[in-house]
DNA sequence: ATAGGGTTAG
């Protein structure tokens, strides 16, 4: 081997006077001159300590060791420094290495130019790549291929388009690389379009990698019919006995709507791992079928697979939906028994799921106790002061994080804006809502519309909102009409209202929600008339205002109540209860305001004849039904069929 | 050597 070495480094020649002599006479010289034999000696030494040095994952001992020869080591060494650059993302000693078979006058092969090529994909650098693989005096596949895909996996799709488009010849790697990476990014269907155009241009075959990206754009789209004609060819072509494949087709007939489909799959998966197992439980999480979720995760963890931070934030994200802040108390425990890693979304999805159940300081205690909190967890936790009464919490938590130097995004700024709200700060609000733009180079979003409308609206400043509105630069979206007709609503704005109303009417005819707020507006104002119209426009369309329907989770069971309710069997016992409590209230003082009725009209009526809404026939049913002190959620359904029901859960402590 | 499945925030 050390013979071999003293080949390679023919330069080493150039230390000697003799640069002409023959090898066997250089090795006499060699012998003869201390001086050059000891050069010779270390720069074999060198070579194998670099190698020695990679083994041992040292990165940074072994390219300091690589800078001080001159001389070009072998390719093999090259080679493993490289890799090791890409295992350690390490783009400065990576470039380092780069310089050095330029200075060196290595002459790089295909081979290890598609080496850089990956590292600086890898790494990040895809302008270096480029330059790789534009000097490249010749490419193979493997080039093009690199290059194709590191485009596609950051969203620069045409540059990796015009690099497939560009090449001699595709294989299966290429198609890959181009379909997922239009999957990834938002463009199914052209990922479709590839893979139709695979089949019946080229004589590629579909393979396990082709199908499954295949499969992906048809969820994402989703195309059930695309995702059946594949799941033929899968069989057909006897793809059918890997576990990725399967899992993509089970995710595939789950993104279609075909859920029991892609359960009947699931249960035929010989070897699920992690991935199956996580995707299946967030399938019935989307589903809103809860319970099965719950179900599937707990048998999950019967079946000895170790869940990772996936599955934690699907489960902890489902229990932050459903305020079942005990289930997430428990994911939580068994995360800290398993460990997590903290700097993931894992982590982030506990200061959300704690936030979004109102245990603002649980939430408080994780952020606290994560080394570098990400803006996930700083927005969750933001939004959860905002929405648990402490909007100055947030506010001053808002400060704390621009401190950090963490940029904060559109969705940060929704929490802002609602703390803003919350705590009645107009002006702030608005400083803030300018400084999204001005400060901070983001586009304002239709929520950042809705939020200040809704800010400008309570506080009655109707002047200032439509200034706004008329000047924003999208169409106002149903969330700001909403806002401002309750605005409206409060401040007693009919023609404000009118106008709100008008454009939510064209926006979403068939929201009962909107009649009804206008019915009530007009009945506040005591315009009678304006009320029946109103009314008749609802019977006219064919508008039906469901009742509505709240109910309250104790121990695990449901118990459901609509306006008015007396069919449940503690029946009694809340209307004592409710009777005895509105008693209390007028005896302290209490005068019910009508502006914040959240029901129509005519549960008004009703309530007067001790009808009640079915949210205080919950909320009774819940306090009577667990010892005093246990914390009762609630959780407003934002589906968009019924806006008024009310999801309140009671969690054993 | 280059490619595939599940993913957070109002």
């Amino acid at each position: 081997m050390k013979f071999l070495n003293f080949k390679i480094p023919h330069s080493l020649s150039l230390l000697s006077p003799r640069r002409t002599c023959s090898f066997s006479s250089q090795k006499t010289q060699l012998n003869k001159h201390p001086l050059s034999r000891k050069t010779f000696f270390q720069s074999n030494t060198k070579d194998s300590l670099i190698s020695h040095l990679c083994d041992q994952k040292r990165l940074r001992e072994a390219v300091q060791l690589l800078s001080q020869i001159d001389q070009p080591p072998s390719a093999s060494i090259y080679s493993n420094l490289i890799q090791l650059c890409v295992q350690h993302r390490a783009l400065e000693e990576g470039k380092k290495v780069h310089a050095h078979t330029k200075a060196s006058g290595f002459v790089p092969g295909v081979f290890i130019c598609n080496r850089f090529l990956d590292m600086y994909v890898k790494c990040g650098s895809l302008r270096d790549a480029q330059k790789v693989f534009d000097e490249m005096p010749e490419r193979d596949l493997c080039s093009w291929n690199t290059m194709i895909s590191g485009y596609a996996k950051v969203g620069k799709l045409d540059e990796a388009r015009n690099l497939f488009d560009e090449m001699p010849e595709r294989d299966n790697f290429s198609w890959t690389a181009m379909i997922s990476g239009y999957v990834h990014h938002s463009q199914p269907k052209e990922a479709l379009n590839l893979y139709r155009m695979m089949l019946r241009h080229e004589n590629s075959k579909s393979n396990k990698f082709t199908v499954t990206s295949a499969l992906a754009a048809s969820a994402a789209i989703p195309n059930l019919r695309m995702g059946k004609e594949i799941h033929g060819n899968i069989v057909r072509i006897g793809l059918d006995s890997d576990e990725v494949v399967w899992s993509a087709l089970s995710d595939m007939y789950g993104k279609c709507g075909s859920i029991e489909q892609a359960r009947h799959i699931f249960d035929k998966m010989v070897d699920k791992d992690v991935v199956s197992w996580t995707a299946m439980i967030d399938k019935y999480f989307e589903d809103g079928r809860r319970e099965k979720g719950f179900d599937l995760f707990s048998e999950f963890m019967r079946s000895g697979i170790r869940p990772n931070d996936f599955t934690f934030a699907g489960v902890l994200n489902a229990c932050a939906d459903h305020a079942a802040e005990d289930l997430g108390k428990q994911v939580h425990g068994y995360m800290t028994r398993i460990g997590f890693d903290p700097f993931s979304f894992a982590a982030s999805a506990l200061v959300h799921m704690y936030s979004k159940c109102g245990s603002i300081e649980d939430a408080k205690r994780v952020f606290k106790g994560m080394p570098r909190p990400d803006l996930v967890s700083w927005t969750s936790l933001i939004a959860g002061y905002a929405q648990n009464g402490q909007p100055n919490e947030a506010l001053k938590l808002f400060e704390l994080l621009l401190k950090s130097g963490t940029q904060p995004d559109h969705i940060t700024f929704v929490g802002v804006l609602s703390a803003c709200t919350h705590a009645g700060l107009v002006d702030k609000g608005l400083e803030y809502f300018h400084s999204i733009k001005e400060k901070h180079g983001l586009k304002h979003t239709a929520d950042h519309y809705a939020c200040i409308i809704d800010l400008l609206a309570r506080a009655g400043r109707f002047g200032e909102a439509e200034d706004i509105i008329d000047k924003m630069p999208m169409k106002p979206d149903k969330f700001l009409w909403a806002s401002l007709l309750g605005g409206c609503r409060i401040h007693r704005n009919l023609e404000l209202a009118k106008r709100a109303a008008e454009a939510l009417f064209e926006i979403e005819p068939e929201n009962p929600a909107t009649y009804v707020t206008l019915a009530n507006i007009y009945a506040t104002a005591g315009m009678w008339g304006e009320v029946a119209k109103v009314r008749k426009a609802m019977d006219d369309k064919g508008v039906v205002k469901k009742p509505g329907l709240s109910w309250i989770e104790i121990k695990r069971e449901k118990h459901e109540f609509l306006v008015g309710d007396k069919s449940h069997p503690k029946s009694h016992d809340i209307h004592n209860f409710l009777g005895e409590l509105s008693k209390r209230m007028k005896e302290k003082g209490y005068v019910p305001d009508t502006n914040f009725v959240l029901h129509d009209v005519e549960e008004e009526q009703k309530e007067q004849n001790l009808s009640y809404h079915s949210e205080k026939l919950a909320v009774a049913f819940g306090i009577i039904s667990t010892p005093p002190g246990t914390t009762i959620r609630h959780q407003p359904i934002t589906s968009k069929e019924s806006t008024q029901v009310l999801y309140l859960s009671y969690l054993c402590g």
